[in-house]
DNA sequence: TTGTATGCGTTATCAC
DNA sequence: GTGATAACGCATACAA
């Protein structure tokens, strides 16, 4: 009895967060009816006293401790997001969406950023989380390596990825690829061509995309892509073209790892004389603001974010429950992309 | 006695994690032993007892629960890093540098981004996370409504931003307007104009250094800067430039709220007939990688990353112990700032 | 220098 | 239908 829950009605602070206990108290009830109630196990008891607990609950501001509820259930209701280093404009709608279906779950999602860079000391840090937080879940857009994988199994911690169970998951990356070429062919470039970021570490998806455009490429007969590895800086860029167009001529047409490829192709162009598009065709992927506002418009592969995200949504909800498995459809290629077309192809 | 810590010699998996008490067990110990080592207060153990105790405990690959410790401690040892949404490219930077600081600290960091369009849903996850997690701490880094901060003081959680006790902070969004006022002046233009987002729930900082360009005008005796709400796409940029000119004439000079706004309007400039840099010059701040591979190369303003957060370090250490007073020296707006000279001013 | 006892807030089990 | 009680893993005041 040393402190009480709302004792020294606010001088607006340093309140002690009420427990299950005050809320028993409150309610005249057990602390065990508290946390039934709470937890929804309402069918046993009588309408009146779900109402006085939730009553109760809610006027002294009662909120669950993580911490006693982890400490008993052996993990907690956090869902970690691990993303990638890559910088999509968009990760933060990524973030979003994802978010508020953990919430949908009943979960607590927190972020949790890979740094390539420093491939251990990110691994250390998400094994430290894990370790610390014990989370209901991971969920990996693409920044975990397969020791990190490792480790996850180890624990017993449930990651979802979007390769979950049945329902083969679409490959998104290939698709990408795949619309790139098809887009390139279509607008009338016999000779195509990949453009990958020249710094690897920053660029998880281009090879299966550069390999979706080979396979185009073998399947239409064509002569098998150009792969141009492109520096983020004018003078770089300008030699990667300059040498790739003696072995290809022109027109060509690349289709790049994102928008800054395609920006910085095309401004190599223009500094080679060439024109654009005619000479030299670029398509993006990201539909980056940048590329809007420059001239010529950058033709980019827009995501419908929520579309895309639609198979981790479902591996997500499978893993925890699948209450929801009915309203959930995982999103075809078409429609999770979109071509924009710009003034570059 | 029913759960052997390590039983079944792990078939590779689902072992239950080691506790304070398999360690004291391992070490011949009590658990309050163990406690007080792995806290670090060793000055009243023998060496050999400390010895044994981290010996046992890295062997048993013990890692203190976290829930247990939040438990009793009242709080736990995360520190949520909330970032506006402002979509600089260094984002990652920026938490990679913050979450190194945090982790020196001995506290880990999370990461929580808002999302100024959905004002209210956004307080509710940082809340709920708060109630939830009961962080050691909360580190501002803009994404803050006054109604959080006020809330974060409700509940008795820390929140460091920078503007701690003493320690005047510098102020960078004031220190940025006046670098490009003075850069422009420099460059020999004399009429200044501000480039805004046309989105304000975009720009968290515009205001500020567009006051700060007003003042550097003042202070020169030039005509008040006039105010461009830049729209991010190519029409509405036009317009915008096309009616201010009329107002200002040429040359104009803009400073610009990011590298986008500066590109934009460089477009516009461009489809007006104008000539860049010697009719419209413009200089924006985040030296994006985008900037860096057209032509004209942007000029713009470069942050040091670590130097530019140097004040949220220094709130934070001083915040949590203070241990690294000595070493910690808030960088001045000089350090933290650099002119990237390109060649649109 | 080390061990004992207690409490943190929650949930599960079982008794009523 | 409802309540008492025993864990969960850790930190700490206090006893030895």
């Amino acid at each position: 009895m040393s402190r009480q829950p709302t004792g020294e009605d606010a001088p607006s602070g340093r309140a002690r967060p009420a427990t299950s206990a005050d809320v028993a108290r409150a309610a005249g009830v057990s602390r065990a009816t508290v946390s039934h109630v709470l937890n929804n196990q309402v069918e046993r008891f009588s309408a009146e006293t779900v109402e006085r607990v939730r009553d109760a609950a809610l006027s002294l501001g009662y909120v669950r401790s993580a911490a006693g509820r982890a400490l008993v259930m052996g993990r907690s209701d956090f869902v970690v997001l691990v993303l990638p280093y890559t910088t999509f404009t968009n990760v933060q709608d990524v973030i979003e969406v994802l978010s508020s279906e953990v919430e949908k779950i009943g979960l607590s999602p927190v972020v949790h950023f890979s740094v390539p860079r420093a491939q251990t000391a990110t691994s250390r840090r998400l094994q430290h989380m894990v370790e610390t937080l014990r989370p209901a879940g991971v969920v990996d857009l693409g920044g975990l390596s397969p020791h990190d994988i490792a480790f996850l199994d180890e624990v017993g911690c449930m990651l979802v990825n979007g390769e979950g169970q049945g329902q083969q998951q679409p490959d998104y990356n290939t698709a990408i690829g795949d619309f790139q070429a098809r887009h390139l062919r279509a607008r009338g470039y016999p000779t195509l061509a990949y453009g990958f970021l020249s710094d690897a570490r920053d660029d998880p998806y281009g090879q299966m995309r550069a390999d979706a455009v080979a396979a185009y490429c073998a399947q239409e007969r064509l002569a098998p892509p150009l792969y141009l590895r492109v520096p983020l800086e004018q003078e770089g860029a300008r030699k990667v073209l300059e040498e790739a167009l003696p072995r290809t001529g022109v027109p060509l047409a690349v289709a790049c790892y994102n928008d800054l490829v395609a920006l910085a192709l095309a401004d190599a162009a223009k500094s080679l004389g060439l024109d654009v598009p005619r000479d030299l065709a670029v398509i993006g992927v990201e539909y980056a603001p940048f590329g809007q506002v420059i001239t010529p418009r950058l033709t980019t592969i827009a995501a419908d974010v929520p579309v895309s995200l639609s198979h981790i949504i479902q591996a997500l909800d499978e893993g925890f429950g699948g209450f929801r498995a009915s309203e959930i459809r995982v999103g075809t290629a078409e429609e999770a992309f979109r071509i924009v077309q710009g003034e570059t192809t």
